[in-house]
DNA sequence: TGGCTTATCAACCAAACGGTTTATCAACCG
DNA sequence: CGGTTGATAAACCGTTTGGTTGATAAGCCA
């Protein structure tokens, strides 16, 4: 993820279990670093910077409290990766039916 | 993405705004690799690379045509994207309303 | 047949990724 | 105060990624 366009850091925070697992777990309340970390067989600092691709991607917000970070979902670039999903809903919904099938056959004949 | 989780894969290939443009000029048709590469500044070669990738997240098919493949969106697997984020749905489109506002002052004071 | 076109394979390279270990910082607590 | 806890930063390491160039395969056409 060279790129600095932000859906595709999105898609690149989203492209790893650990990370999205994290999210789930955030789904359900805010937590602190360890309390997210716990599932996990990897090192606190592994995790530190697992939060930091989520949070460059928009998709968490770390806020310190005392020794600790609590830290929250953000769900607004979900709603992002949703709205663009959506523009392929069309071709997975669509029936191979008598008019789907028309329509295939007209394009593959085309050129 | 070490990962072998399939939609860990799908992520992985939509990081990437190469490939995502690919997928939008695949929405509307079947096409050639070359026509597929033709409106990128990349050679022939890491055109074919990002369509392996395409190609082992599901996402696109790749068949054999005399001395051309023609190549088709496999919409499926952005299916299941589209699921994966809608668990989320609520999250952003909770209203920060009465209810709402309760629910979130209710968790911040509970430990 | 030989040559051209389309596409992929293979080897290579620099940069990014996911993890580690070591060191550091900030805040509580005895 | 000093020690402990929670979290991050920095340096490092092996693997993956996205690109390159060069070679090769498969099929058309003159």
């Amino acid at each position: 993820m060279t790129t600095a366009d932000p859906i595709s850091g999105v898609f690149a925070a989203l492209a790893d279990p650990t990370r999205r697992a994290i999210l789930a777990r955030l789904a359900e309340g805010e937590a602190t670093v360890a309390q997210l970390g716990a599932p996990f067989p990897i090192s606190a600092q592994a995790i530190s910077k697992h939060l930091n691709v989520l949070e460059r991607a928009g998709l968490i917000v770390r806020t310190r409290e005392a020794q600790w970070r609590r830290v929250r979902i953000e769900p607004a670039p979900l709603r992002d990766v949703a709205g663009w999903v959506a523009q392929y809903r069309r071709l997975w919904e669509e029936r191979y039916d008598a008019l789907g099938g028309y329509l295939e056959r007209l394009q593959k004949e085309e050129p």
